[in-house]
DNA sequence: AAAAAAC
């Protein structure tokens, strides 16, 4: 089914074809007609299903309706960080441009003066974090009386990061007669009840998980012993092709140490965590994208929602306590149809980890061959069993739609080291090349019906509907979800359209 | 076990 049958305006669809994108992934197929009917929705999807193209699309044509009133926004996205919100942003601002809304993004870390002065005009759409909102809320910025559309995204995270107290206080705070829409990873207990408590009558739609892995990305295992990481990463780094690389790291403070320790070999580093500023966060992630750093040492702050062209490898210098983590750090690298190399230094203590990452994405990490990376080879090795897995071949068909990759040459400064990077190719079941395969085909109204149910059904006006444009050839991808290309936003208001 | 998020 193409985008144009889902009942979204001309102008919307113009932008959608802008951006080349023809058919819309389950998720956005399921929910796109049940929300622009105005119904309440339990969106159950990750990223990389297209989630938020799934609650954008549709709340760019509800607003696209009415107009704006001073400090009285009329719709409110809560993300769980700061980046998220700001990809969302960058969303609405793709697919918004035909339409003249206006939004705001409301999130920690920066100054509040632009924050108000846009809440003070008067915007459609209000793009937040919890804490943030709350502070501007409690200052008497922001009514949230004439906000009668909610999304609360990935409601899970909300949840690790304790602000389910926050979400239900400002639910409250909003007008009963709304609507609600809640997208979450997985319904833990709690999350149901917040459903069952805000949500009236909701549609479910559920997005079977999307295979955790991208046929582009070549994923292996580096076994060693933990108080040789850092030779056996900074060998890797000299043997690897590496024009760009970003090195996630548990700790805060190991991505400190980290980053100094690989200064004074004489890479290009940079680094990234939440005790930054968040100005310290932003020039860092520049400094990367303009290539005066070809090397990022991050916390998780990173593994979500960053989409840095490029990214030629990963490393994963602790193997991440969640597996969902090392699904989204690896997700940085091989993007928008690029080759990526994620390799995930382990020791034994992380063999419970591993074993958890494994079952998540249903493939065994392929072990790094007999590499001669010091201390790789001495440990002695319980895992081994697993290792039998042969290596498939790597896909033949090589995307050739990045013309602008990055050059070789911009590899890590210190000399190569002797480490033979014997490994293994695997293919991991994909995830990001076609969403739009039928995964669990959520219900939804027929196409042949699904006109007139909606305009019959609809509390709103229903945009106007022409046939659709032309296609571009390009099927949505996982970039769309999480893609965040540019700098941060600078916007903190931004008028959409001409 | 960590990280994230408001000042």
């Amino acid at each position: 089914m193409p985008f144009a049958d889902l009942g979204l305006s001309d102008d919307l669809l113009r932008a959608i074809g802008d951006s080349g994108y023809t058919e819309p992934t389950p998720i956005q197929a399921g929910a796109i007609p049940p929300v622009l009917m105005g119904k309440d929705l339990v969106g159950i999807a990750q990223t990389g299903t297209g989630k938020t193209a799934a609650f954008v699309l549709p709340m760019i044509d509800i607003l696209g309706e009415g107009r704006s009133r001073a400090r009285m926004p009329r719709s409110l996205i809560l993300e769980p960080t700061r980046e998220l919100a700001a990809q969302v942003a960058e969303n609405f601002e793709k697919y918004g441009k035909y339409h003249k809304l206006s939004m705001a993004l409301l999130i920690g870390g920066v100054q509040m003066g632009d924050q108000i002065k846009a809440l003070e005009k008067g915007v459609d759409v209000l793009i937040a974090t919890p804490g943030r909102l709350m502070d501007l809320f409690g200052r008497g910025k922001i009514l949230l009386t004439g906000c009668d559309l909610l999304v609360i995204d990935e409601a899970d995270r909300m949840l690790d990061m304790g602000f389910i107290p926050d979400i239900e206080e400002i639910c409250t705070k909003l007008p009963k007669q709304r609507q609600t829409l809640l997208f979450s990873a997985t319904m833990p207990p709690v999350i149901q009840k917040l459903a069952a408590k805000f949500l009236t009558d909701p549609r479910r739609i559920e997005v079977s998980r999307p295979a955790s892995s991208n046929l582009n990305i070549d994923a292996q295992l580096v076994e060693t012993r933990s108080d040789k990481k850092r030779d056996v990463l900074r060998d890797l780094l000299r043997a690897e092709d590496v024009s760009t690389a970003i090195i996630f790291c548990n700790r805060k403070t190991t991505v400190r140490e980290l980053a100094t320790s690989l200064k004074r070999s004489n890479f290009a580093v940079g680094q990234i965590h939440g005790d930054m500023e968040q100005a310290a966060r932003i020039a860092e992630l520049d400094r990367f994208k303009a290539g005066e750093i070809n090397i990022l040492v991050a916390s998780d702050v990173a593994a979500r929602g960053l989409d840095i062209k490029g990214v030629s490898h990963v490393f994963n210098f602790d193997v991440p306590w969640q597996p969902d983590d090392y699904v989204h750090r690896i997700g940085r690298t091989g993007r928008a149809g690029a080759k990526g190399k994620a390799l995930t230094l382990a020791t034994r203590e992380d063999s419970e980890a591993v074993a958890q990452i494994e079952k998540l994405t249903g493939t065994p990490i392929p072990r790094a061959g007999a590499t001669s990376a010091p201390a790789a080879s001495d440990e002695p090795d319980a895992k081994e069993a697993k290792d039998a897995k042969p290596a498939r071949a790597r896909r033949s068909s090589t995307r050739k739609d990045r013309a602008e990759a990055e050059p070789a040459a911009k590899t890590a400064k210190a000399p190569k080291a002797e480490v033979a990077p014997e490994v293994v190719t695997a293919v991991a079941p994909d995830r990001d090349e076609e969403p739009a395969r039928s995964a669990d085909k959520p219900a939804r109204p027929s196409s042949r019906d699904g006109r007139s149910r909606r305009d019959d059904e609809r509390e709103r006006p229903a945009p106007a509907r022409t046939p659709a444009p032309a296609p571009a050839a390009r099927q949505q991808d996982a970039a769309d979800e999480d893609g965040w290309n540019g700098p941060l936003p600078s916007f903190l208001s931004v008028s959409l359209g001409s």
